[in-house]
DNA sequence: AGCACGCCGACT
DNA sequence: GTCGGCGTGCTC
């Protein structure tokens, strides 16, 4: 009977291709997870093994043998092979590119896993064969490489002193060489862990470090100050001292160089990164490190989940409630879903911590999915932030700021503090409007205003990029009466200036942070201490500690009760709390001031007097009468296209043709709230269910339909399980 | 996706 | 007469 390889080739295809061995293979060779060259149309392409079968339902004339198999060793392990099945499954992606998603570049391209080494080695073996009599460090050099037997390699050069210069000399003469060796790599040394002596814990915070040492999936809910990283720190610790690596997932801004400091500074043995600075050679060298044992930690964002370890003893996501663990475009996986999946696979505990956990985990927790760990308590008897309610009803504002907030504001800077004004909008002003005619700047290509940016005197749409000229005229009607609406930084930081003449302040938002290092520069300078006031957007409320900012201002908080989106409540509870914990010291609490039209709304009261958990309570009863997730599940097919229409004719043609299975149903398509968007017009689907299974195959059907509609080639549509937001 | 095949408009 | 536009079909 022949036997058949069941490839996964990287095209959008949700299928795999069945191939024949290539001729005179071993059959012991034809591990599940090794890569293949495999002929496929007129290309050659990188394939993965996903199986042998002894059955095959193609066409025998039509199957071809495969190329050469470029691994011995599987590249996807059996767990990884597995949570990409799984997950090319569940997500409705083509299997081929989720595989290729778990892969580092190089290797999607067929590099080898084998990390070649370049060392220089001697061409002779007898020093006093050469001629360098009028060069002593060449002489040298060649006598150490003699004496070496297998050479040097380049930081073992710089580090003896020899300069480019010599060895260029040395081989220009024929004395020496390059050569490549593939560099070996043994397993840490686990009886070297930590670096100096792990902090002392409290009660709490033992008995939570023993909780999350069981296999199985933990939230480790602490409020801001619990300390939770340093239950990271020891848990991850115990796990090193048996031998096995961690694996840390950080949000996409929490990879900052103090987080990856932290975690070297605390161990001896190696803590590796993986951040967006990396070249895709350092990136494989990371996942090597990994894949062969060497690496004891490995820190990274979403696609890090993708790491294979040798011997897996502990996955931690920090921030667990981050949206950026979701990724938003192809392939629409949640690394902290995976994460738990991985766990389970695998056999570790998976720690998942927060201060604001999301409302799906905290149900988990709740429900007993997952186990729960709470810290309440902040170890120092460090004192909370104090929020502060600032009703802005009639009050006369002055640019966002009211009265008393002003004062506020004034009396932490005169007592030398810095302070904190936060406001989720970048640029002078969302609106620029003209007075006479009534025109506002909007943009070609969305459905939306332009952001008026004062130092660029441009107008920027923030959702596609599109920039125009601001001219001090009307472009309709010639007016000079060009007034700017509404609030964002660059205009709280001018209205700063004029309020505080001579305070530094600094701005802090992805225009003013744009340029490589940016952040980290301004983040030393604030900690340097001086009072200043810092403005900025979310990106000031996650990462960053500012251990002398003891008061933190929210100028709008009330755009979370206006959105449609039933999730801005739960993102208004997490971004206040956060910015709470962002700000003080054991010695200097924090306040946080809340500018709010609506002073008395009990949720605000809530998560100001009751904490999260009360929060968190109330939006699950919530969630739950009106039949939201986590009570039930929703997926969205979205669709795009440059022709006004297509979308949803596309949409419409889909959901006729399918029949959701019952309990499933099926809303739409509507278009999309901004329904223009980057010059497409844009609607979706959706699908919501409280039975996962049968959502399941109502999706599978629904695909099958859109992959095989002629429409379906014009627009561009994609599949959102899980979607974190309904846009 | 990437590539070929095929059928219609403006060009050396 | 051809070059090339993108609609359509297929990839083991």
């Amino acid at each position: 009977m022949p036997l058949y390889l069941d490839i996964a080739v990287p095209v959008p295809l949700r299928r795999s291709f069945t191939y024949l061995p290539p001729a005179g293979t071993d059959a012991s060779t034809l591990q599940p997870g090794i890569r293949i060259e495999v002929p496929f149309g007129r290309q050659r392409l990188v394939g993965i093994l996903m199986a042998t079968t002894r059955h095959s339902k193609v066409q025998a004339d039509k199957i071809k043998p495969a190329g050469r198999l470029i691994d011995h060793r599987p590249v996807l392990n059996k767990t990884i092979l597995r949570i990409c099945c799984w997950a090319a499954d569940y997500y409705q992606h083509p299997i081929g590119d989720v595989l290729h998603t778990a892969l580092p570049v190089l290797l999607r391209q067929g590099e080898s896993t084998a990390q070649m080494q370049e060392r220089l080695v001697a061409n002779i073996t007898d020093p006093n064969q050469a001629n360098l009599k009028r060069s002593p460090r060449q002489l040298l050099l060649l006598q150490s490489l003699i004496a070496s037997t297998k050479g040097f390699i380049r930081p073992e050069l710089r580090q003896k002193a020899f300069t480019n210069q010599i060895i260029r000399g040395l081989i220009d003469k024929g004395y020496a060489k390059w050569t490549k060796t593939e560099s070996l790599s043994l397993p840490f040394d686990k009886t070297q862990v930590i670096r100096g002596a792990p902090m002392v814990l409290t009660a709490e915070q033992s008995s939570a470090l023993n909780a999350v040492n069981e296999v199985g999936t933990h939230l480790l809910f602490g409020i801001t100050g619990s300390g939770k990283t340093e239950i990271y720190l020891q848990a991850i610790e115990r796990i090193l001292r048996q031998g096995k690596q961690a694996l840390v997932l950080v949000p996409e801004i929490g990879l900052t160089p103090q987080t990856i400091a932290r975690f070297r500074s605390r161990f001896r043995v190696a803590v590796y990164a993986l951040h967006s600075a990396l070249t895709d050679r350092q990136r494989l060298a990371v996942w090597r490190q990994g894949y062969l044992g060497e690496a004891a930690v490995i820190i990274g964002t979403r696609s890090s989940i993708f790491t294979p370890m040798s011997s897996p003893g502990l996955i931690v996501v920090d921030e667990e409630h981050d949206v950026s663990f979701k990724q938003q475009e192809g392939f629409r996986y949640s690394a902290r879903d995976l994460a738990v999946l991985r766990g389970q696979i695998e056999a570790i505990p998976v720690l998942l911590g927060s201060a604001t956990p999301s409302l799906e985990s905290y149900h988990n927790a709740v429900s007993g999915k997952y186990k729960l760990t709470t810290l309440k308590n902040r170890p120092n008897l460090a004192k909370t932030a104090t929020y502060k309610l600032i009703g802005t009803q009639h009050q006369e504002l002055q640019d966002g700021f009211s009265t008393p907030l002003i004062h506020l504001m004034k009396k932490h800077l005169d007592d030398g503090n810095q302070i904190l004004v936060f406001l989720n909008r970048r640029g002078f002003s969302p609106v620029i409007l003209c007075r006479q005619c009534g025109w506002t700047a909007e943009c070609d290509r969305c459905d939306a205003r332009m952001t008026y940016h004062i130092s660029l005197a441009k107008v920027i749409c923030h959702h596609c990029g599109a920039q125009a000229p601001v001219h001090r005229v009307c472009s309709k009607c010639g007016s000079d009466q060009l007034i700017p609406l509404g609030l964002g930084t660059q205009r709280l930081e001018r209205a700063l200036n004029d309020l505080f003449p001579g305070r530094r302040i600094i701005r802090i938002d992805r225009d003013s942070t744009r340029r490589k290092d940016a952040m980290e520069k301004i983040v030393t300078n604030i900690n340097r201490g001086e009072s200043a006031i810092l403005v900025g957007t979310q990106l000031l409320a996650k990462g960053h500690h500012f251990p002398n900012v003891t008061l933190v201002a929210i100028v709008d908080i009330d755009s979370g009760f206006y959105s449609a989106d039933y999730r801005a409540i739960e993102r208004m509870g997490q971004l206040l709390l956060q910015v709470g914990g962002r700000a003080g010291r054991e010695s200097k609490p924090g306040t946080v001031a809340i500018q709010t039209h609506f002073p008395e709304q009990a949720i605000l009261k809530t998560i100001i007097d009751d904490g999260y958990s009360v929060f968190a309570e109330q939006q699950l009863a919530e969630r739950l009468k009106y039949q939201l997730p986590p009570f039930t599940h929703q997926a969205i097919i979205r669709a795009e296209a440059i022709n006004k229409d297509l979308a949803m004719q596309f949409l419409s043609e889909l959901s006729q043709c399918t029949s959701p299975l019952p309990p499933v149903t099926m809303l739409g398509p509507i278009p999309s709230v901004m329904e223009k968007r980057a010059g497409r017009h844009r609607a979706q689907l959706l699908f919501t269910s409280h039975d996962r299974r049968a959502l399941q195959s109502t999706l599978t059907q629904c695909v099958r339909l859109a992959e095989q509609s002629k429409m379906g080639r014009k627009v561009k549509w994609s599949v959102d399980v899980d979607p974190i937001d309904l846009f």
